[in-house]
DNA sequence: GAAGGAATGATTGTTTTTGATAATTTTTGA
DNA sequence: TCAAAAATTATCAAAAACAATCATTCCTTC
């Protein structure tokens, strides 16, 4: 049997089935179980089906849709990493502080379930604390459009009256000589005021940010616990600078 | 049986039966306990349905105060004429004051372009003012999840530091005697305090609330101008009491 | 007909999924 | 309120599926 062949074999029990198992597969072609394989990696890879565990299943379902405001960001499943282990630093009863940014976001649906209280100034956080039903403060203050982050001087007089168990916080930049960065002065003023208003502090930065520093340093590296799962070269200075949990996938 | 197809089926069951039970997903796909659970763990963190004890249910829930999402579709045209109308009051240069609710939410889309600040205590509101780039601050505070609004005693103080040339709200009820009144008590303060701090105070109000009275009175019926589409029996009564400009599709 | 390359199938050790079990927690009902 | 029942969590070992590798087959091309 020709390799066109078994693709339309493969496409067609997909479709008709929604799934296909690779042993239904092997069954209905003639072909090996390693065929099958590398027939359904190839067919994921031109995006004509999705390759789950045992075979293949269709690519855009209703049920493995994203849910609403699910956005797919770069290292996606390094920054789920790091925020599941982030969120299970949380203890119930403790007030936390979530930082706007893509992997403090990551950490809501972990959080789910527990008996916290979380003040943010992100209005993505926002979005999914509220579906999640989680207790929740808003930060007031000036909305920057492009981060969905609320900043200035309103927010910084308005998060003074808060006290934090923990917060947690993304970067931009983190740098053995520039701490730790973020373009926008006013976000770094933010996230410097949070810091210093939590009893513990974490810093959730995935590799890509290591040895890159932004124009508003917000805090020393001595400052923050980070977590991350950077391996790279430097991880020992690091090491000796800093607390740094690194999170293996 | 692959993941996908028993995920599928939980899923439908949920959706069918508004919930659904491990022990009867066990039997509808042959699947161990362990592994259902593990499913609904899973579908649970990616927000598709709530985990309860014994099985799973639906993530909405059904409550006597109308969601936001089912507002939105009642009366939709009569609120948007009063939106509409409501926007053309805004000059630029002016700062207002955008209550929670959905006949507010109606007027962003006529604000566009507009050089206006915009102070809201909405999270809907929020996210649509920032997709249409347009300056806004927003009122800090507990987040209350069933209407997505920002209430409570901090909401209070933070929404004293502005002042407005104008005020756009919702209300639940308008009576002759009761004046304008909403479910939730926090809400009305929140309400209340905004009217006081504005130069010109609207509500706006589509014919439905009239002669309804609700548990939280926020104002007198002089105290503000009702924008609404409201011609029914007791109009005159009302223009002698207060200003209102009745909008006609 | 032989050389070379791609596709295939078999084999290996590794990873993921799964179901069973035991200890703990929550719910239920007397 | 207490105790039984049900559900949950955590853990583990078996089974299934996996990725990686290599020898074989089947074409093409010279």
């Amino acid at each position: 049997m020709l390799t066109p062949e078994r693709h339309q074999i493969i496409l067609e029990t997909v479709k008709k089935y929604h799934t296909a198992k690779i042993k239904d597969l092997v069954q209905s072609t003639g072909a090996s179980e390693s065929t099958i394989r590398r027939d359904l990696d190839q067919l994921e890879h031109e995006g004509l089906l999705r390759r789950v565990h045992g075979g293949a299943s269709l690519r855009a379902s209703a049920s493995d849709e994203p849910s609403m405001g699910e956005k797919i960001t770069k290292y996606h499943k390094e920054k789920n990493a790091i925020a599941s282990y982030a969120a299970s630093l949380v203890r119930d009863g403790d007030c936390i502080f979530l930082d706007a940014g893509s992997t403090t976001y990551e950490m809501i649906s972990y959080l789910y379930g527990k008996d916290i209280t979380v003040v943010t100034n992100g209005l993505d956080q926002l979005d999914k604390l509220t579906e999640y039903q989680i207790k929740t403060y808003v930060v007031g203050g000036y909305v920057k459009h492009r981060t969905r982050a609320v900043i200035g001087t309103v927010a910084m007089q308005n998060l003074q009256q808060y006290r934090f168990d923990q917060c947690f916080m993304g970067t931009n930049g983190i740098s053995l000589r520039g701490g730790f960065s973020t373009p926008d002065p006013e976000e770094a003023a933010i996230k410097s005021t949070a810091l210093s208003l939590s009893q513990e502090r974490y810093i959730l930065a995935d590799h890509s940010k290591f040895e890159e520093i932004s124009f508003g340093k917000f805090a020393n590296l001595d400052e923050a616990y980070i977590l991350t799962n950077y391996e790279g070269l430097y991880l020992n200075d690091y090491k000796e600078k800093t607390n740094i949990k690194v999170v293996t996938t």
